[in-house]
DNA sequence: GGGCGAAACGGACCGCGGTCCGCTTCTATT
DNA sequence: AATAGAAGCGGACCGCGGTCCGTTTCGCCC
């Protein structure tokens, strides 16, 4: 009898050789990242340091983004755990104004942290409907909340995409723009969208 | 005697065979993407086309990148002068409003049209004050002569960056949504900025 | 025309991302 | 414990972007 029953269609557990790898490497590549930065972390020196052939990182990751992306998942799925069910302003129990207000300085703040990571997990595999990225859904929630009406994901993702632009840096605001006018300037056009104050 | 008087200070003209290369690379990459897309445009492929070595290649672009953005000036340019000095809506003679929307399909079909060229011109090279690219400006600009006030640079690129996911992809907007969609989206967010209705 | 310094050239070379495929290791089953 | 077949592994190999430096070409001046 099996330990757990499985769900029907499940696909089958990773083996267990393959889970140790695999937590050997992302071990690795965020060592690798703090120490010397993420323009270091090259497959080959990441499979080095976990003891493993190049091949494996790849089956594991599927690419360098893929890689990048699985480290930056770690403090992404801890900030978006706030988002969610976190404590006001940036969780729920604050008016929907606040939280979004609070919502685009927290990213923003957390964009321009984690900006090389970002750029180096370029864009996430699917080219699919991915369209619906946490961050616009949230948006998009709360613009729903607070009664905006109109093609809220296009609205949501225009809202988005300033925070964004700060990372990529391209052809819009760049990095020597100081913080708090990025801020200033999101809160203003976040008022002007919702037609607040 | 020269046969024209040089500015002072100006940079040493390009040596004859230097500048023959030049045109004879620049000619090679646009039939390459032309033929055979983006995508096969190697640095060696555009050398050899062109019966140069590779060297040349990096020496006259930079980069691969810079070969890109060459290739792609050639239309960009273009289409910059029918904004500046072409006929209405898009050129000067139709009210602020009228141009701006005018400017963001032309710009939108633009960035859809040239995607896979954009993306591979990645960011211009100087990480510096480039903030003030010609879409930007031209907004800035547009924005001004509608009476708007407050942090117009900013304004602008927020207005500039949704039209730029749509190349980009990130995080954002998606091929699969249909171009009248983003027009109209778009446009509302102009609306919604600017105050207009 | 000849000579000279500077600019340009070209291709061998390097590092890294990504693939491939023969070999090893795991686990389910009896 | 033995076995079989699938899942995983690893490192040789490839292509491309980018660098380097000895050689060639250019164009100015005598």
């Amino acid at each position: 009898m099996p330990t757990s029953l499985p769900f029907v269609d499940a696909p089958p557990p990773e083996r267990r050789d393959a889970a140790r790898n695999r937590e050997a490497l992302l071990e690795a590549a965020v060592e690798l990242v703090r120490s010397q930065g993420v323009r270091a972390v090259t497959m080959e020196a990441v499979a080095a340091r976990a003891g493993v052939g190049k091949g494996t990182v790849f089956r594991r990751f599927g690419s360098r983004e893929g890689l990048m992306a699985a480290v930056l998942d770690r403090s992404e799925t801890e900030w978006q755990a706030a988002i969610i069910g976190g404590r006001p302003p940036l969780g729920p129990g604050a008016p929907p104004l606040e939280r979004l207000l609070a919502f685009g300085k927290s990213r923003l703040l957390l964009n321009i942290t984690h900006a090389e990571l970002i750029d180096a997990a370029g864009n996430p595999v699917p080219p699919s409907l991915e369209a619906l990225s946490f961050n616009t859904m949230h948006v998009r929630y709360l613009l729903s909340e607070l009664g905006v009406t109109g093609d809220l994901p296009y609205l949501a993702s225009a809202l988005v995409a300033p925070l964004d632009m700060v990372v990529l840096g391209r052809r819009g605001a760049r990095a020597d723009v100081p913080v708090d006018r990025l801020d200033a300037g999101w809160a203003d056009l976040v008022h002007r969208v919702t037609g607040t104050t």
